[in-house]
DNA sequence: TGTCAAGAAACTTTATAGAATTTTTTCACT
DNA sequence: AGTGAAAAAATTCTATAAAGTTTCTTGACA
C-alpha cells in the first residue's frame, strides 16, 4: 500500500484494500476530520485510481462504521458523541473480560513475566524519556490486548475485538487533537499499573481476577476519555429526513432539519 | 425490494440495499447454500442489473460475514464448522447478558408480564397446535431478545447483538435442513422454560439473576446446536496458499492445498 | 426600491451500466 | 504430472443517467 506519485500501487485486485488502509490511516492521523465529506471523484483523482474501487472501498469503511453512508448523498467521516464512546467501550469491556478470562492459563509465562517487566519499567517516567516512552507504552498495550485476544482460543472473539480497537482508536483520534492525547503520559502510567492488575492475574492462572482487572482498566480509561471529551459536538451532518440511511449502528436516523452537507 | 420480472424494482440509490436484502433472504432460506460460490454476472443477469451494485452488495455481505471475499477469485457463502457456530455464540453470550444486566429496571413491567404470559402458554405443546406453536415461539423469542436489546440503553451494543443474531441464523439456517430444525419443538419448549427465568428475574429487578438466566438460556442453546451438529465440514473452499483472503474473522487463512473453488 | 420565497437552470456528485483489462480456471495435449 | 492456449470470471475504467445542491431569476408584497 504504497502511494508512488499518482497512482496507488498495488496488485491488481488488492486496490480496495489498499485504499481501505490509506483512508483508515488519513483518519486515524487526523487529515481527514470527523464531519467532513468524502468525493469520490476527489479522492480518485487524488489517490490515481478510478471512482469504482473508492467507491467500493467506502463501503467497506461503512461497514466497519467509520464512515457514514447517506444514500444518494455521499460519505461523511462520522462525528461521535462522549456518548458514542461510552457505548463502544461497554461492549469492548464485556468482550475484553470475555477474552481475558478465556485465555487465562493458555499463555505461555516466560511471555506473561517479559510483559510484566516492561510494564513495570514504565512506571517511572522522566521528561528526557517521554519521547520514546510514549512510543513503548503503546506498543506494550497493543500487545498485551493482542496476545489476550489470540490466545483466547475464540478467532471470531479476537477479531470482534479488532475491529472494536479500530473503532475506538478511530473515534479517538477523531475526536481529540493528536498532540493533547499524546502527550498526556500520566493516563499512560496509569494504564501501566492496570495492565499489570491484569498481567499478575493471569500468571497466578486466576481467569475472575484477570476478568476484572481488565474491566477496571477499561473502566478507568473510559473515565479518562470521558472527562476530556467535549460535552456536544453539533451536526455538520443533517441529513433529509425522508431519507434512508445508516448511522454508526446500522439503524435509521431521522434529521432535524432539511440542509445540506458541508462541502 | 420487489423483484418485477427480470429488474429489481427499487428506488435510484437504493439497489445495493435492496440486492443485499435479497440475497440475505436467499442465504436465510437455503436457495443460497454454504461453498456456493457466487458468480456476480450471475447474479447480475438474475436480477436485471450490472454487475457494479452486485459487487458493491457483496462486499457489504463480507463485512457482514455472511460470505467470504476471496480476492481475484470470487465469493463463496461461507462454510461453518461447529466450532465457528461455538465461537459466534460466546460472544453473543457475553454480549446479550451485558444487555440484559443494563435492560434490568428499565423494561415496563406491564410488558414484561405480557411476555411472561406468552411463555406460559407455551410450556405445553400439543400435536394440534404444533403449527402455530413454533411460529409463536420464535415469535416470543425475537420479542424477548430486540426487547431487551433495544432497552439496553445502547444502540451500538443493540446493533453488535442484532448482527450477530443475523449471523447465528444465517448459519444456522445454512447448516441444518430447515424442515430438521422446525421440528424440534421440545428444544422451543425448553427455551420457554429459560426464557421465562429471565424476565421472571427482569421483574424482580434482579440484574445479576437476569443476566444469570440468559447466560444459561445461550448456553443451553449452543449445547443442542452442537449436538445436532455434522463433526466436521470438509472445504470446498480450498485458497491458494499465495492469496490473501479474508475468513469470517477477516484473518488470513492459508490454504493446505492448490484447488479450485467448486463451482 | 428592497426583501423574500418559489421555481428554473446550471452545476456537482452519486449510482449504474457497459467495456476494457488482468487474473484465474479449464482443458486439451504432451 | 506439466504446458500452454482458450474460456471464464474478477477487477478496474469510462461514460451516462439520476439525484442532490447551488445559483439565478422572477414576481408578489411591504
Amino acid at each position: 500500500m504504497v502511494r508512488n506519485g499518482r497512482t496507488l500501487k498495488c496488485h491488481h485486485g488488492q486496490r480496495r484494500y489498499a485504499i481501505v488502509q490509506s483512508l483508515l490511516t488519513e483518519v486515524f492521523q487526523g487529515q481527514l476530520r470527523a464531519g467532513q465529506h468524502l468525493v469520490a471523484q476527489d479522492l480518485a483523482k487524488r489517490m490515481g485510481v478510478s471512482q469504482t474501487p473508492i467507491r467500493e472501498a467506502l463501503i467497506e469503511l461503512a461497514g466497519i462504521g467509520i464512515v457514514d453512508w447517506l444514500p444518494n448523498r455521499g460519505v461523511v467521516v462520522r462525528r461521535v458523541t462522549a456518548k458514542d464512546v461510552r457505548d463502544i467501550c461497554q461492549v469492548r469491556k464485556a468482550l475484553e473480560c470475555e477474552a481475558t478470562r478465556c485465555a487465562c492459563g493458555r499463555i505461555e509465562l516466560a511471555e506473561l513475566h517479559e510483559i510484566a517487566d516492561e510494564l513495570r519499567s514504565l512506571f517511572k517516567v522522566t521528561l528526557r524519556s517521554l519521547p520514546t516512552y510514549i512510543q513503548k507504552a503503546r506498543a506494550v498495550d497493543s500487545r498485551l490486548h493482542d496476545l489476550i485476544a489470540a490466545s483466547s482460543g475464540n478467532p471470531f472473539l479476537a477479531n470482534e475485538l479488532n475491529r472494536l480497537k479500530m473503532l475506538f482508536r478511530a473515534f479517538r483520534d477523531i475526536t481529540y487533537s493528536r498532540r493533547e492525547v499524546m502527550s498526556d503520559y500520566r493516563r499512560l502510567a496509569d494504564e501501566a499499573h492496570e495492565h499489570l492488575a491484569i498481567v499478575e492475574a493471569l500468571i497466578a492462572g486466576d481467569a475472575r481476577a484477570a476478568g476484572k482487572a481488565m474491566a477496571r482498566h477499561i473502566r478507568a480509561g473510559v473515565k479518562y476519555w470521558t472527562r476530556a471529551m467535549p460535552l456536544t459536538l453539533d451536526g455538520a451532518i443533517r441529513p433529509r429526513s425522508t431519507t434512508r440511511e445508516q448511522g454508526i449502528n446500522g439503524t435509521s436516523v431521522n434529521g432535524v432539519a432539511k440542509r445540506s452537507i458541508r462541502r
